[in-house]
DNA sequence: CCAAAAACGATAATCATTACTATTATTATA
DNA sequence: TATAATAATAGTAATGATTATCGTTTTTGG
């Protein structure tokens, strides 16, 4: 049974707060300011709590450190090779699940990432 | 300028005969029973290579290992929670690209990962 | 208030990936 | 075919994100 803890609290509103998907390390430093005597560990715990959960997203995009997304509405991302930002795009409806359901495949959650070059470095 | 190598070639072979999105080490291994003393390394700076110009997919799922795609036609990819299998779903078109175009971004490579429990998983 | 269980902070350990370097293989050109 | 330039390799060391451990603290239901 799961208990309260501030600290997964305040891991949860950085989350809620931001469209950058941070990483942990990041969100650990955000979390600092409000509990400086947090622990990283304690930020990878409650990450992965949230994650199983369902309450954020765990995004790769390939460049060695895991992000996570407080949002959890459909959407997709682009994410730019040559500045790293990842920019969403929201989805109608959840495609994903159709394609898993007639494949007798039982979805949870969807994580999709298109990469490429934002208008603005492709312009350079 | 690219030149030819022998290790390219056979880790591009194992991957283009393969299914099951293999990881590094497993096709370190593969390509050791030709060649018994290629280096890991040389496995990962090709996989990076072959990445970069667009011959396989780099597919993280989460799993603290990346994974590798020698098949880049449209398609998503259902992954198991429990099992770890990876299910390819075949696309007509990548109309995640295409969104992307929508938006200005200049897409190059989508990778979609579907979580849930396969179908025999499901079961149990 | 009390006891059980969950969560914590601090730190050590893991392990996938990358960097380094001397050597070898490839390729264009003479 | 010999040569020179340079890409690629094998072997190994280093990196760094993430996970595990463990004694202590916090939460929660009775």
């Amino acid at each position: 049974m799961r208990k309260y803890s501030r600290q997964r609290e305040a891991i949860l509103k950085v989350l809620k707060n931001s469209k950058a998907h941070p990483s942990a390390s990041f969100i650990y430093e955000e979390v600092r300011k409000e509990i400086p005597n947090i622990s990283l560990g304690t930020v990878y715990r409650n990450l992965a709590e949230l994650g199983k959960s369902g309450e954020i997203l765990e995004i790769s995009v390939g460049d060695g450190t895991e992000r996570y997304d407080g949002d959890i509405s459909p959407h997709i991302h682009f994410a730019c090779r040559k500045c790293g930002k990842i920019i969403d795009y929201p989805l109608k409806n959840d495609m994903f699940s159709e394609f898993a359901t007639e494949s007798g495949f039982a979805a949870d959650t969807t994580v999709c990432v298109v990469y490429g070059l934002c208008e603005e470095c492709n312009r350079k």
